[in-house]
DNA sequence: GCAAGGATTTAGATCGATCTAAAAAAGCGG
DNA sequence: CCGCTTTTTTAGATCGATCTAAATCCTTGC
């Protein structure tokens, strides 16, 4: 009486074969216009649903996509799903969401229960410190898989995200034209591939108008905005402390100016202070903070059409879409 | 050579049964250890991989939950999704996500495509405006569903959310205390069931202190900053313009003090503000958001809990799990 | 040494779709 | 009306696990 209703249910009850009712679930073009309209309406009337488990049994697909990322708080990485999410589902896809909080072992047990169910393709961005043993296992598995924001060395993948180099160029330049002559880089942990292509486009700047660089001006931090609290206190306690510093992110950078303010100091005012991201809040926080925009759309879109491209062409070469990005000058950068 | 290793594999290695080793995936107590550790190291061996997608076909169960909210980018959804995501994880299910933007129809295709990956259950924030044919249609699914934040009037599910009356009951108070005595209340859609209840709260505050209320002090607007901003322009343009407003949100309420700002209005000294969720950045603006804080570990806590519970006594009466929220007072209700 | 009873193991059906290869039906020119 | 092509439809195997019910294998106690 209750039971649920099945495509042999529903094939009985249009006069057609099961397989003819599975093409037509398909829309395939095989069927006949009216056999068509027939089993649709058999489906309509019988309150079938379709069950995709069987078929991903069957098809080796389930139309869904991984999505690993450290942090979904982090406001980047939020736009980034929203962006993400709602092209997949345009595509016909869903997407299956995991934070691995930059915990390897975690991220290691997430992958794993993402490749049991079945993911058709992975969107990754690596936890700081994954080994090549995690990146071993995804190629032995078979998994596409696109990396975002953040690279692993040594691993081929296909990869989106911004250009972090250049945009931590132009951030650089800024704060030398500013006048700042003393420049740190503040937070990320060690080993990130952004981080070091931040920080390598930061001493493009300062070498290529001769300023100075100390290794003791860059300085390690949780990505958070605690991490970046502590990291500036860290800077102004320096001998000859620096006048400006180019964050990891803007979450970080929120730390900073927090940090900054306890001391007294105004951002902008008494310090130069350049974030990286662009989230929401970096226009609505006072002062408003200068800041390097990567738009976490475009790289979402970016992403998802290689992620669909490699499912579809497994054997093609390897691609990286790097974004552009855009120094968004606001108050924190700029003494009035 | 290079083909899927299946349970038929493993069982064949370890000499025995299929039967046998799938007790042994599932860890159950009738399988002698000596076999148990036999059937496991052949699993090491041979790099078996779980497939759940063949075990959720025959089990009708998947061993993950759907979560639907309205958006992500939301702070407070965010932090929720983290909090309910790992707690997923501990208890070995995964999490798909997805937003809904507030569109009714996009929220009806995502229920489906849910349901049809047999999502054994539903978190579920559902959007304005959810009318009761989505409902009927959850309940006809027979899907678990708890719902989060908002509840839709004459369905009976499970509820985790903050107790958002005496949460803005508290807010009221607070803000009569100061001295205001036109108070007005801003943004969120109408009808959402959490803006009524905050708007109750309000309400019996100023009824307990003979403050007046006028209907055109409750004003909507879609829940973001921009939104706030427009809709606090509104308030200000009324002739006895209010001196204070309760948000609906912070998000709200940012844009609301983007608004007074650009007015020439400094939160706090010049007009109260106070918002609603508490999310972080509300410690972090200037000047501090003063708002009721839900916490969302919480609620998250209260929902992962109350949906295991109904997956396994689906017979059960209904419960809500109501959070008492707290008032945190920082700068922009305090005139100095 | 044997039956009872518990502890382990297993054969075979099954979940609900898709795939393959082949059959049936329809269209068509002569 | 016949053969031939093209269009539709289908039977039956299959994906990889779990479930049911029954078969074996051990212990004991006597």
């Amino acid at each position: 009486m209750d039971k649920k209703i099945t495509l042999i249910d529903v094939a009985k009850d249009a006069g057609v074969s099961r397989a003819t009712a599975s093409l037509v679930l398909r829309n395939s073009e095989l069927v006949a216009d009216a056999t068509r309209e027939r089993v649709q309406a058999s489906m309509k009337k019988l309150g079938y649903v379709y069950n995709r488990t069987a078929a991903s049994l069957r098809a080796h697909r389930s139309q869904s996509i991984g999505l690993v990322v450290t942090d979904i708080t982090n406001p980047f990485f939020a736009e980034l799903a929203v962006s993400i999410e709602s092209q997949l589902d345009d595509a016909g896809y869903a997407l299956m969401l995991s934070n691995t909080l930059d915990q390897t072992e975690k991220q290691d047990r997430l992958l794993r229960a993402m490749n049991g169910r079945q993911v058709d393709g992975l969107l990754f961005c690596p936890a700081e410190g994954t080994t090549s043993e995690t990146v071993d296992k995804l190629s032995l598995w078979k998994l596409p898989v696109v990396l975002i924001t953040r690279e692993i060395t040594g691993a081929h993948y296909d990869y989106a995200g911004p250009d972090n180099r250049t945009g931590a160029l132009m951030a650089g330049r800024h704060l030398i034209e500013q006048g700042h002559r003393r420049i740190a880089f503040l937070g990320g942990k060690d080993g990130a591939s952004a981080r070091k292509e931040r920080l390598n486009g930061l001493q493009e700047a300062l070498i290529e108008a001769g300023v100075e660089w100390r290794p003791s001006w860059s300085v390690f931090s949780p990505v958070s905005r605690k991490g970046g609290y502590t990291a500036i206190e860290q800077i102004l306690d320096l001998t000859d402390a620096p006048t400006a510093v180019l964050c990891y992110n803007d979450v970080v950078a929120f730390g900073a100016m927090l940090g900054l303010q306890s001391r007294g100091l105004q951002p902008g005012q008494d310090f130069g202070l350049v974030g990286f991201d662009d989230i929401e809040d970096a226009a609505l926080v006072r002062p408003a903070l200068t800041t390097v925009a990567i738009k976490p759309k475009e790289i979402g879109e970016a992403a998802i059409n290689l992620l669909l491209d490699r499912i579809e062409h497994p054997g093609k070469p390897y691609l990286s879409k790097v974004q552009t990005p855009e120094l968004i000058v606001r108050e924190t950068s700029i003494a009035r």
